[in-house]
RNA sequence: UCAGAAGGCAGGAUAAUCGCGCUUUUCUUUAUUUAUAAAGAAUUGUGAGGAAAGUCCGGGCUUCACGAAGACACGAUGCCGGAUAACAUCCGGGUGGCGCGAGCCAACGGAAAGUGCAACAGAGAGUAAACCGCCCAAUUUAUUGGGUAAGGGUGAAAGGGUGCGGUAAGAGCGCACCGCAAGGCUGGUAACAGUUUUGGCAUGGUAAACCCCAUCGGAAGCAAGACCAAAUAGGAGUGGCGUAUAGGUGUGUUUUCCACCUGUCAUUCGGGUAGGUCGCUUGAGGCGUUUAGUAAUAAACGUCCCAGAUGAAUGAUUAUCCCCUUUUUUAGGGACAGAACCCGGCUUAUAUGCCUUCUGAAUAA
């Protein structure tokens, strides 16, 4: 398992309740202004991201879909080259995600994988 | 020009970079029987709505039930004719109401089958009734007995209305006109309309109160259902015999009959959860023309293929233009809203712009 195969993988996404349920309960979490990021290491599977945009928080389909289209666009840029492999990632929308600017979502999946990744080094070296 | 009425259309535009689903073709790699399957890359085409929404009706499609007779429920619809696969929809017409008008609105069958309901006021509220008044009679001159629904008063509503005659005063008591009811005739497929004869006023309202009448209605839904299939549990189908007792099933409930099952014997073999594939988009399809019809719509011909996902694609960012608000440099905003098996409707939400026809008013010719 090289480098080189980790920028080409494709990530795919998480499709069951279950390995929600996993994420939640034995990974670890962020929260920034825009969204919660739970990370979790998984058994060789790849990259792997879940979106959850309840209907709690915002009531029209189309508000929803937009924010997950946005969310979307933002990891398939971000998560292949910057962040672990063999790693699932849950991003939990909050109530601001649907108004903030492109840029600010992009700046705080960096720092909510920076403050997660640097804990996941301190693993690794030890 | 202003004020309205009816109907229809559009639902920001263009470009660049990056990306996603399905799809066309090609190439590479891997596996095996020269072809197919899987993965990856490039490439072609395409990718939300008028309401995709609410899930309120009607269908298609799928599975189950698709025995007989009787009784009792339940739900829906409700002027007439037509359209349609069907409808609670649509079109045309009738009746009633609203508006100066164009037009709009209508749960629009039955109250002489029955039951119920109506506060307060009022003498009396449904087989009418005498408080005041009017008239007659009697007498103790102020009351009693009787007649009377024309007048007053009460009320949402007082048992036909107006006028004339009539009378003690009155009264459909009689007559005329209007209304009402029943019958006839004429027009209309019909709802209904017109007209005429008779009656002599009976039959107040409420059925989105129960109800009655007529018509219609099997149930559940694509998480329907079919197939391939790790796991797990032991069963499942078919045929014969038996059918004594008892119990169960037969799709609103229930009764009777009837059938089947729970029993036993023989025989056959798969079973079906995770996951996957199909169902899944060529259809009561769109567009155009012609013909028939007042119209809804139908027919014929030509032409087009136009989302098919499944933790769910249809996007992100930037620039220019357009529109709106504004402090007119600039800044902010772009209606309602996202397919989930598919159609026909209904209902609700909807910024802004545009078109057609018609009505009323004012002015000018």
């Amino acid at each position: 398992m090289s480098d080189f195969q980790i920028n080409t993988h494709k990530i795919s996404s998480l499709k069951k309740r279950a390995g929600f349920l996993r994420v939640q309960k034995e990974g670890k979490k962020w929260i920034s202004k825009s969204f919660i990021l739970q990370i979790c290491p998984n058994d060789n599977e790849g990259q792997r991201f879940g979106l959850v945009v309840t209907k709690r928080l915002y009531k029209l389909a189309v508000d929803r879909n937009r924010v997950k289209r946005r969310l979307r666009e933002a990891i398939s840029e971000i998560l292949p080259s910057k962040a672990l492999n063999n790693y699932d990632y849950v991003f939990i929308a909050r109530r601001d995600t649907i108004s903030k600017p492109y840029k600010d979502l992009q700046k705080d999946m960096l720092w909510c994988l920076g403050k997660l990744e640097a804990i996941e080094r301190v693993d690794d070296i030890t």
